[in-house]
This record gives structure tokens, C-alpha cells and sequence, in this order.
DNA sequence: TTCAAACAGGACTAAATTGGTCTTGATTTT
DNA sequence: AAAATCAAGACCAATTTAGTCCTGTTTGAA
């Protein structure tokens, strides 16, 4: 559990390749293409992102989209926080916009909030330039759209070990 | 986003209750009325963490549920564990069964790795028994059980702050 | 011995969430 | 003016989650 949704998974496919071609202008089809994903849904996920100025847009004959900053400067938490809201384990830590479903919020506060600032940490941790390293991915040979379940190609253990 | 299911929500309150009450052995019915939530659910959430091996039962007629170990030994990483399953942010992680459901997986496995292990650390520093510190929380006046969606009566800003 | 109280282990339904698609409109370049 | 592209949101399908229920088994007490 603790899983991230898979939405945000595209995100971080998606803003992968924009980062691997630093500064280009891509349209959502050929973004498509190298990811292995659906134009709609990259459509889609590029809405979510620009909402929280991760990317920029052009729009017209020519438009796209282009990361709104450099990929180093944008962690997973950026990335996380815009596709699924503000990290919080219940809804009784930071924003506690709801009240407790169940008891345990109130005396738990503290501890949520402890818990909350771990996950933020780590997902700062990263940036986006951490995750394009292996820069033979995001080539449009590398991957096949498949129906509705696009999975990658490229063999596991090479990259992995 | 990162949200707890509701039922390990409630497994938090249940064991709460028995944690306050070491070493009695209360019946689901007890326990429901303790906790503000419905028998059957309680029922549903005991059998889950009977298979954790966080409760121990007692079964016929005056049987019931007791705490399998002191509460200041139980961490909220096995209570979480023990509803959700293990703590992967994504397939891509620690038992890895699931292939890579796009193509992130591979490349990002280490950073992936980090962030689990940040998660489960700040679950595990906290324990059951630093929930249970507000001693009158689980006393039967303190809540009334709702068709629904039990809501604490308990005044948060007396015990927050 | 019998009965009732309680847990064991599932199956099952309903509700909520998520994923994915589609449509209509606005913008820009040619 | 036309074509390509993003903008915004409605919408349906699939999945997941929550909650209930049923049929057993175990245990203690009458």
C-alpha cells in the first residue's frame, strides 16, 4: 500500500522525456509516441501538471508543452503533490480541511504530522534529473503503445541490476 | 494524497482501545461500543489483524480480544503492514511481483527503494502506546455509534492544541 | 448434554474512487 | 480561412474499498 496512483506514474514518464529533450517544445502525440502512452491521457496528465506550473504550454499550429524549470530543480514531491494533492496520510494532519472520520485524529496529530514531513522529505529527495539517467529511454523504437496497458520493453535487468 | 484505507483507520482506534485496557479481553461487541463503530466491522478489523499476529483470541462464550504484545512494542508500520500490505509506493520496489506497469519502473528502483525505507522508518518510530496518551479517549460516553460514519464527539482543540 | 455466546472464514453487494475517453471551444500559425 | 494544438470539463467503465451477512466451529454455563 502506499501506492501511488497511476497517474502520477505517467507524470514522471511523461516529464522524463520532456526533460530528456531539455528546452524542445513537444506536442501530447509525440509525447505519446516516446512514452508508450495514449495521446489522450498524456493530454490529461499534461493538464494536471500545468495547473501546478510544472510545465509550460504553447498552444496553436506548432504548441506543446516544455518544463516550466530546469529538471533538477523539480523533486517527486512536486510531481507527487500536483497529480494527487497535498501529502497526508489522514485528514487530520496539515490542512485538516475534513474533520477525524474516526477518534484517533485528534491525540494522533503530532505523530501524522511526523509521519507526513518523513514522506516529504524523501520525495524531495529526488529530482527529476535523478530519473533520466539511462538516456537510451524515451526513443519511440524503446516502447509499443499497447491497448490499455502500455508496458515497457526494455528488459529489466539491464538497467536494474 | 498517500491516504490510509479507513479500515486501517479504524484498526488504529481498535487497538487503541485495547491498548488502554492491557490484558482484557473485550468481545468485538465491547469494543464496538468503545470505539463508536458498527460489530461487524470491528469483527472485520480483528480478524485482519489476528493474521498479523497483533491480537490474540479467545474464543466461546466470554471470548474476546487481547493485545498480542505491550502496546509500547507495536508500531504503526505493522499496524499499517498488517491492513494494507507492504509499503510500496509502487510495483517497482521491494518484492517487485508486478511487472513495471510503465516504464519507470526500472531505472527509478533505487530512488523508489529510498523512499519506501523513509515511510517505513517514520512509521516505525512511532508506537501504539504514544496514541493512547489522552487516557479518557474509549470511554463509552465519549462516543455515540453513528450509522455511517462515527464521528469523535471528543473537542479537538482540548486535547490538540 | 444442550444451548447460547463468541470467533473463523468466506462470499457477497454497494459505494466510492480511479482511469480513460470524448466533446466542445479557444488559440496560433500558415 | 483552415488546420493543428491546447483548455476545460463531462462522462462512462473498471477497479478498489467498505460494509454486511451467512455458515461454520469453539467454549463455557445451565
Amino acid at each position: 500500500m502506499f501506492k501511488l496512483n497511476r497517474m502520477t506514474d505517467y507524470a514522471i514518464v511523461v516529464l522524463g522525456a520532456l526533460a530528456h529533450r531539455q528546452g524542445e517544445i513537444l506536442a501530447t502525440a509525440q509525447l505519446a509516441e516516446l512514452t508508450g502512452l495514449n495521446q489522450p491521457t498524456v493530454a490529461k496528465v499534461a493538464k494536471t501538471l500545468m495547473a501546478a506550473d510544472l510545465l509550460e504550454t504553447q498552444r496553436g499550429v506548432h504548441g506543446g508543452y516544455r518544463l516550466a524549470q530546469p529538471a533538477a530543480a523539480t523533486s517527486l514531491v512536486q510531481i507527487v503533490e500536483a497529480m494527487e494533492g497535498p501529502i497526508a496520510v489522514n485528514d487530520c494532519v496539515d490542512g485538516a480541511q475534513a474533520p477525524c472520520a474516526v477518534s484517533n485524529c485528534c491525540f494522533m496529530s503530532r505523530n501524522w504530522n511526523r509521519v507526513n514531513l518523513a514522506v516529504r522529505n524523501a520525495l524531495s529527495d529526488v529530482s527529476l534529473e535523478d530519473l533520466i539517467d539511462p538516456a537510451q529511454l524515451f526513443t519511440p523504437t524503446g516502447h509499443q503503445p499497447a491497448a490499455d496497458r502500455p508496458v515497457s520493453t526494455v528488459p529489466q535487468n539491464e538497467i536494474l541490476s
